[in-house]
DNA sequence: AATGAATGAGCGTTCATTCAT
DNA sequence: TATGAATGAACGCTCATTCAT
């Protein structure tokens, strides 16, 4: 996730020191979140590594919630922002879109930063409703756009069997993060799993019947 | 996860006392960490959870990594135990062995332990080499297991190509977790994804080529 | 020990309070050292003396034995500043000054401070190598300024008898701390032990021969 | 201090393994003393090292200070073993026997053992009575048969010269402990100190007068 | 004689937070 | 804005001791 940034309107971030200040935490505890993990973070390790003293970052953030909070925020926007071009991209078909975004989402599921964060994200989701709603709302927006394009591709198929489409797409896709994302044990397959990743989800959008879908598994339907 | 056992080989379990006191201070750190998470996890709640003073936790697990070790061990054992049968079940064909162990893994995922251990499980092993070995081992052993179906359904594939799909259909339904989970946001779609794995992970296995695998997409290579 | 000053180059004294702070706690740590023995030494009882929480304590100082190496490095300086004088003065003899010397070490030695700290500092020296370190570079500084005058009062000496005579006169004078110091049950020869350590100190620093010192005994060597 | 031996009449030593399990417990305290300091010395360290459980271990001693009340007992009786023999010799002159006594004292106190436990011992009775009793009648046991050698050795000086005497030549050799002891930073100097040991402990006993012991320092008074 | 189990206090340390300056 | 200082609670862990069996 080389390009992510980390843009806050937060209410310190008048002046341009203030900004600068804001964003040095985001980046600092974003690394921290992703080298040590989010159950060993502390205002004190943000604070140490900005060079700054634990008060003055309370002066920034109130507290710990607080951060985490404009944190995972401010990482989810930059998702975001990586994807709204793919997405409204008019020279392409919804077909090459698609294959596009489920490559883009494949590869980056394999940075260091994404590998780290996203599970990181899941548990704070958990314990956190703040968090989880940013974690559904950034879930939901993909799966939106992802059906959008599946609507495209397979006209047929009913809103609810669109939807769940979506759903089975994404969890698949979010499910390779622990296995082939960066230096798991099974990072080795990542090209192979893009490959059936794309021809698999291609195929489905394609034939996948709301019988299917909705009514369970008949022997052979898809291959006839 | 209902019939998960945490039955423990512990040193303090020669006695029969013994033997309860770490059955029961298993199962309270499941539960602590189901509820609450692992990064809130403390010897002190644990001990509370048991009627058990700090000091005498500390006489069963001498350090808290002992005892998350012990738990992470005997809970993945837990799992094995589920699936094992089905694995050796010899009056299914491959392809009904494949079909019901897909369908094991997606609704077990649906349960809350399930639902709630496992994004704890890889947030722990990212942090503890111990945990991330035995996650290792026991993803380990449910891919081999779905290689050695794949391989009856499909003998075309190459090995590589064999593990690939391991990989992808083991990723895909653990994805499943953070979507169709126990109160999670798309648990209303868990009948459909469930019909929707069964489908596409069944016609994979019967159809992909070991090009498609390894080569990358081929337009219309599925459905011709 | 009476003019004992703790006087530190903490990094958090440089405010006023903050160098008060660190002053109060050092006193505080030596005279609980002094007082109860370093084996029962704790953060909490060196807060309490300064009426400070355990928690601003740490605030002063991350680790406890931070706070030792600081304190003893602290009280051997503070015995350097006592020596150094001394050592430097101008207006006496090599061998007045051996004598005045010998004086301020046997008499320091009854002091309740010195009785106490000493032993303490031998203890510690074995199981912390800083502590170690410090305490061997204080003797050798004693040692370095009783072979300056010894070489003057006996130039005839090579410089390994030099050193071999101060250590055997360092040796001699420190162990009567356990003997004659503040409290001990020979406390009543002090006057005794000093007449007895000037006169016998003086004597061989002059008479001893190379020879006895590298050699061994001779019958009747120092006194015909 | 290799021929130590921890011969103990504990009542629990009735038996031939109630003895044996007592010196076990003595040799592993002793060891873990001289190995690890006073200060971090536990029951479940000793119960350890003897392959006991820490509820045996109290068995045979109820308390820890009772266990280190008998340990340092009979250590000190140790000494004492290797002492007596030497004293009452009787086929050596007093001079002969004083010349022993320092060779015996300082050579012993270069070995491991005895450098390493006793500055621990000179600690711990600084803060338990038991051990402080125990302490000084051992060292008053020294003095004891020194004095008697030094009075045969020269019959003018008084009783209170002689213990003064005594009193100096036991802490001279005692203090060479913590500078030539075993592995300490003047080991080098171990020979010579010896040889300027004898020469001069020898020396003032033929030499020194009541009236430099008692009065003072008179310049010139031991060499002319 | 020996074990296993348990207690309760204490340990050094870290923490989020607060606040005067 | 930023610092230094302080609090109070919690953390994992070790300890001497006790006691039923």
């Amino acid at each position: 996730m080389k390009d992510l940034r980390l843009q806050r309107r937060h209410e310190k971030a008048s002046s341009q020191k203030g900004r600068d200040r804001v964003q040095k935490i985001l980046h600092a505890t974003l690394d921290l979140i992703v080298e040590e993990g989010f159950s060993s973070l502390s205002m004190r390790k943000i604070a140490g590594r900005c060079d700054m003293t634990v008060g003055n970052l309370s002066y920034y953030y109130t507290s710990k919630s607080d951060l985490i909070h404009d944190l995972v925020d401010s990482v989810l926007q930059g998702y975001q922002d990586i994807w709204d071009p793919l997405i409204s991209d008019e020279t392409l078909t919804a077909e090459e879109k698609l294959i596009a975004f489920i490559k883009l989402i494949m590869e980056d599921l394999g940075t260091f930063e994404t590998t780290r964060f996203f599970p990181e994200l899941w548990v704070m989701a958990t314990h956190d409703s703040f968090v989880c709603e940013c974690k559904m709302e950034a879930y939901k927006k993909v799966r939106l756009a992802l059906s959008r394009l599946l609507k495209e591709v397979n006209p047929k198929l009913t809103n609810n069997s669109i939807e769940a489409l979506s759903v089975f797409i994404s969890a698949s896709m979010e499910g390779h993060t622990i296995f082939i994302g960066y230096n798991k044990s099974c990072s080795a397959y990542a090209p192979q799993a893009l490959n059936i990743a794309v021809n698999t989800f291609v195929s489905i959008a394609k034939n996948l019947t709301n019988e299917q879908i909705q009514t369970g598994y008949c022997f052979n339907a898809l291959n006839d």
